[in-house]
DNA sequence: ATTTGAATACGAAAACATTCGTAGATACTA
DNA sequence: TAGTATCTACGAATGTTTTCGTATTCAAAT
């Protein structure tokens, strides 16, 4: 079960706002270029691949992500891992570290992440 | 300069080998169902795109890797940081961190890799 | 020389993803 | 009630990526 990109940027609006209609989606993701009915045949057919749910009860629809926000990072974290980095974590670690975009408060977190795993 | 799915494992064999035939791509790919000449093709597109050069001095057409691995990578690392993990950074590592198939040795190397970020 | 095998070129089909127009239903408002 | 706005459904057009069949060229082996 792939999202697609566009089905991403859903699940992404979906994750982060929980139950939804069509309309909040379309005006969060506020595409130019796209037309409302894009998002709402692209929901639906989200919908045919069992990545949604949603409510019908009354006229305006609301959906939800199906898929689990995390299961899904990882499982797209471990192909990049897999396809760009020929299955090492540590070099894409690093790469990820070392784009300049990284914050000092980020990287305190991680040195506390990293203690944690020690304690195993 | 977006690298398909199918053109990035491509690139990675020409990354990984340096210039390569298609026949050594094609094999080295070993994907059950799909044929000789899909490959071809596809390579043949990457030219066009400008991703691969070729060598044409002999009749089997040798292809290199113009795209930079790097950078290519560093790319799509940060589109992944933005589309998945909303721009954050660290739980992009601590999600890959945390995924089981890190190894002692993995984790050292970046330990001694934030290390080095403290020295400037 | 002829055959055989391996290579390229390339058009076109197939598969997949995105986009939108239009029709019809439902609710809200003057 | 009539009109307007908002919603869903959905077929079909468009765009992109992947796949392969076939023609042709070239080189090596018989």
């Amino acid at each position: 079960m792939k999202p697609t990109e566009s089905e991403m940027e859903i699940l992404q609006v979906l994750w982060d706002k929980g139950q939804s209609s069509v309309r909040e989606v379309f005006e969060t993701l506020d595409k130019k270029d796209v037309g409302y009915t894009t998002i709402l045949k692209l929901m639906q057919i989200m919908l045919d691949k069992g990545m949604v749910i949603r409510d019908t009860s009354s006229k305006t629809h609301l959906y939800q992500a199906k898929l689990v926000k995390e299961e899904i990072q990882e499982k797209m974290l471990d192909k990049m891992i897999d396809s760009v980095y020929n299955g090492s974590t540590s070099r894409l670690v690093m790469q990820a570290l070392g784009n300049e975009r990284t914050s000092q408060e980020e990287l305190d977190e991680i040195k506390a992440f990293l203690k944690t795993l020690e304690l195993n």
